[in-house]
DNA sequence: CTAATAGTGAAGCGGCTACTTGACTTTCGC
DNA sequence: GCGAAAGTCAAGTAGCCGCTTCACTATTAG
């Protein structure tokens, strides 16, 4: 799971409203194109995108494709930012040791 | 201090991989261009980014521009996370409870 | 069966952005 | 003071990416 993915997926504002809508609720492809002002096949693709980066998982039973949060991608996010605050912080001790 | 800021910031590959040196030490603009093979120009607006993002802040000593991280861009990222992840916690134990 | 609903796939367009070039300023070494 | 070094600024280019449209499939409701 590739931190790169993660952060590509993030940095776009719609994938980020998706994320956060996501998280009150798992919701359908067009559920989650109507507050948004875009197509359904525009918010399909942002899934997409969503999904490789680990972010969202979805399932489709009869025509219905249920989108809702994955682990994958935040704990990859955390790991990230664990390791800068990590590396920063064994720096200033390095500093604060001379 | 937007988060969406600095998911943009962090969208980028080039980006992260300053960051990412940075976390090792503090560096001047003509250092972190020289092995990412472009312009320090390019580094430059790159970096003008990152600070814009709270990641990284720069002073300039002479006609050297040392650039470091910031805490206010990862503090915003580490809480961004939590906070998806404490909703996310919420709803499996209203799931659970019913 | 028919119509409507939910989504998928391919193809195309427009705007954003990462990067370059070239000219210029400021600073440092000799 | 002169030239090299470190950045900065403005402008231009090329490619990517977010979104749309249109055509199509599959599922559900009446």
């Amino acid at each position: 799971m590739d931190i790169g993915r993660v952060f590509e997926a993030l940095g776009d504002p719609t994938r980020r409203a998706i994320v956060e809508r996501l998280g009150a609720r798992p919701q359908s492809v067009s559920q989650l194109a109507t507050p948004l002002q875009i197509t359904v096949t525009a918010v399909a693709q942002h899934i997409h995108i969503l999904e490789d980066s680990g972010l969202v998982e979805s399932s489709k039973v009869g025509r219905v494709r249920t989108c809702r949060l994955a682990r994958h991608g935040f704990d990859a996010l955390e790991h990230w930012v664990r390791d800068r605050r990590q590396e920063w912080e064994q720096r200033l001790d390095r500093l604060g040791g001379l």
